[in-house]
DNA sequence: CATGAATGAGCGTTCATTCAT
DNA sequence: AATGAATGAACGCTCATTCAT
């Protein structure tokens, strides 16, 4: 918990809570992670953050709040505000090759993803069965990012670095394949050791690069 | 519907199912795989199915057992009783590249969940909470089924077509990039296109290559 | 359970039951003496019978209508037609002492307890919360039938072997204690031995003996 | 129930109820009582409670939890622990004779259940079915309630006031037909006369006195 | 007569939510 | 702000009863 809340604490959503409140969020992502959303009771978790149960709707105004609560700063966080990102960041820097490229795309998101582990898999299971959500997270990455990000594939297509895809279908697989190794990885509790992280990067590298 | 039914028509499970009883399970993975297994009511099943609620419980005893008997034909169809196919299928022939396996490997797969997408939406969803399941689908690979499976990853690797890690490792790759690739996919209800398929498992393959 | 049906075998209700009606029968008196008719269900009696459960409804009406075919009978059987035997049976003969008088009275109801306990534990049961019930039990004697018995008493208490009391409260007292002591036995399914009863039948007769 | 609820509320069972539960309790009993457990809805209950159904469940956990809140204070009350009563209450003094002990023993308990009928009739229903309370009935008389019992017995019948049975037979009888005549009371809504009740006291005595 | 699939009212129970304290 | 008793709609489920076969 101590993880996911460090996270939560830097998100500015958080800021004001009494002890109470933020003892409810901290339950409510241990009892959501760990039976969903659905499953859990907001007498549970006020038991196991010893307060009232009134306490979360007043401070939350119900249920579904408290999630919103804990999802909303994963969509800020994960996807942080590009525009902000742009000139910095990611793209602020030439890439020399493709493999660098992906290790800090990556590798950012998997040390996100496992210092949140309990969040994320909240955040996933929301996102299976809410399309607004769905279209909110790909509202968070601007025209002007794709822009950038395209464009990084660009040069690097024309390095001969990237294979000849459209660039829609590199991000496509790009994401899928890191998406289903750090979700497999977590699906069953376990790390990635370093060693495993460098072969996986290797591989999607290989993946992307011309035939 | 249509497709997913054709498929459990298929599965003994269905055997001696009256028209109501069918339609029950049919109106079941509608409803489920829209709201998930915990947001789905028996009232709404039955009213879609066009059938007194009672007729889930006699039939299936309880909310768990229809989920169940559409769980179970999952297991059956896109885990196959390995232990019987040891000599047929998969691992009859010989791959002459490492290409051609993958391909079939993951595309029979990928062919399998296209046409049954509502139900492996509900069964993913299922896997992530429930542990047993997870187990379960771990046990329909006996020992056999490894010995076969990195036998011939040995064998690809002695002829120098395999990246040259452990075996548990190169399947992990192919399995979570895969089921990424398909999952994303499935998620935004997309077909993957045949060229686009092609170019998947291009990309796996030189995943899997030796550096 | 052959104890059971040999009784109500005897009574006229179950002439013509078929092979299945009289399955029924049997199995809901094992069901209701074990679980209590409120607890018992028609699924697990026809069930336990072997019969469809419709069965039960085309020959009984419905769920009470079992019930009162097994119960009718203790009706007509433990308080049998005293205008019948008032000229006969128990008060045809002249008792030479209560104690006598008492043997005949409480043994005779105690052999037929014995003999079927389930039917009366049913019974029972049913008398408790059943004010008709009571009333028809109570109607079971009829004037004529306690002028007998009433004249019994006199007699006795004339040949100063009775207590000097009400007959309305020495027959309370009869009835009252010989129930307690054998529905306590049957409480804890245990027969009472030769050696009790002869104890339990003098005991009786020494407390409505004169002082 | 006025006289119920004096009883009730003498136990501290009922410390710090609120007065909806305390209205829950009265219905539940009043109900029961009047149709029997199973036939008893919660929703009844909460309806002549004035209640919402919910706190039923709140407070008492299930419509069994609701049973054995008025249950278990009979259980203590009617019974009493023997153990911590073994040195006071009905064996401290030592009775003059037979008559005397059997009037305090059985007086004491008829006054108990004449204040508490209602609730002494859920009592016994519940018994009849349940094994488990039997024996928790039974395992409140510890081995040294006993002991004394059958040495106040044997003291009595030393001195020649009792008669020459075993001691658990004596104490049969004078469960079983105490029990008798103060069930058939209760059965029938009637108070036993103060006169009548001599009149009993008299004939247990006669009974278990020596030929 | 016999069957058992089908029905739906009613049950015990859960739980998000309100509100007097 | 904090409490938790109280609420009642909705849930999963049972079961007596019906009826087409």
């Amino acid at each position: 918990m101590a993880q996911d809340l460090e996270l939560l604490l830097h998100d500015n959503t958080f800021a004001g809570y009494t002890d109470k409140q933020l003892a409810i969020v901290e339950a409510a992502v241990d009892v959501f992670a760990a039976k969903g959303y659905a499953n859990s009771s907001t007498h549970e978790i006020a038991k196991r953050a010893g307060v009232a149960e009134g306490n979360i709707f007043s401070k939350f105004g119900n249920k579904r709040g408290l999630l919103d609560a804990i999802i909303n700063p994963v969509l800020r966080s994960i996807f942080p505000d590009m525009v902000h990102n742009l000139q910095t960041d990611e793209f602020q820097r030439h890439y020399t090759n493709l493999r660098e490229f992906i290790s800090v795309l990556v590798g950012r998101r998997y040390e996100f993803m496992k210092s949140n582990a309990r969040v994320m898999k909240i955040f996933i299971a929301e996102v299976v069965y809410n399309t607004d959500l769905r279209q909110k997270v790909v509202a968070r990455f601007p025209e002007g990012y794709w822009q950038l990000l395209f464009g990084e594939f660009d040069d690097l297509r024309q390095r001969g670095m990237l294979v000849d895809w459209d660039n829609s279908t590199v991000m496509f697989y790009l994401i899928a394949s890191a998406a289903g190794i750090i979700g497999g990885a977590m699906l069953f509790n376990q790390e990635i050791a370093p060693h495993t992280q460098t072969q996986m990067i290797d591989a999607i590298t290989r993946a992307l690069s011309p035939a």
